[in-house]
DNA sequence: TTGACATAGTTCCAAAATGGAACTTAATCT
DNA sequence: AGATTAAGTTCCATTTTGGAACTATGTCAA
């Protein structure tokens, strides 16, 4: 299979991979959630070829993750800001800074912290359930086959239905 | 830059990256959270070439995210198991699927549904703050410059005075 | 004891993606 | 008139993928 095609796996995460699994993706998200806006920002910051970067930012414009606005006319001057959709990636994004944080670090610490400000302290990230609020574990978790998949399968047996009637 | 100098940014974002940042890592380890744990098995499952699968798969378990272990002898095989450092992935995984099923529904709704056993219904993931428990929303995060941005800092400052002393 | 089967890779090669450096465009500033 | 700023594009060599076939090792069934 090839990568632009895993989007149409029944897989949730497959198809956020599909927008965010590129390698400089989630970087520039970073740096967007850091209030980083301009292409040259953005390239100073991240470090990856104007190149890439000029498609990056296409692809998540027209994936509705980022929006182009004008914000000067002459010359006429765009800046990319993070959409809704876009700014829903967070808790990924905070996922990956806890984990680097705890599971990368070269020993000076914690590059960024982060500090919550309805309680006012520092935090990282942390799993949670959304009808309960407590924290989750893999373990406490117990995976069911959903409506997306049970279409999907039902699809599988159509086409098979179809392909023996064509063969007989 | 090259993408495997990544690791050497002072962001946690993109160490973390440099582990589960490629195209086809995540599709790996959401299968290995759903007890997937055979060569095979992925293979199966993910779609990808065995080349690439046998090269992920290696590179995890020398980064420490998968280990392997025998479960037969003769003759010998793997399978690869999450470690720690793995399980501690699975915040991550959680954020990208509960993103995939809101954003990326392809109108069928989500593929898996997830059971909490501790409060016994579903959900999806939230993010929370580890101090005070409470959901966290973008807006509501200060960032603040930690120890590894500051030692950073200070070697590049320390190369500066190096090279100005050489070009005197 | 031979031939099929199972599992886990490896090899080879063409196609696609990436990285680096220079170039372009359009307007402003000095 | 020439330098500067911002946001890209273009060209090309290098690296990474994807696909398909091949290899290795041992089991099992006839």
């Amino acid at each position: 299979m090839k990568w632009n095609e895993v989007d149409r796996l029944p897989c949730s995460v497959a198809r956020a991979q599909a927008v965010v699994g590129d390698r400089w993706t989630m970087l520039i998200l970073r740096s967007a959630f850091l209030r980083v806006r301009r292409f040259e920002d953005f390239q100073k910051q991240i470090g990856l070829t104007r190149h890439r970067l000029a498609d990056r930012l296409s692809r998540l414009v027209a994936q509705g993750v980022l929006e182009k606005q004008a914000y000067q006319d002459r010359p006429p001057r765009y800046e990319y800001r993070l959409t809704e959709k876009g700014m829903e990636l967070y808790p990924v994004l905070m996922a990956l800074v806890a984990w680097g944080d705890k599971w990368a670090d070269e020993g000076d610490g914690p590059p960024l912290l982060f500090k919550h400000q309805r309680c006012n302290h520092e935090f990282h990230a942390v799993l949670s359930c959304s009808h309960c609020g407590e924290a989750v574990k893999p373990r406490e978790v117990t995976p069911l086959i959903g409506p997306g998949l049970r279409a999907q399968a039902q699809k599988i047996q159509a086409q098979g239905r179809r392909s023996r009637r064509k063969a007989s």
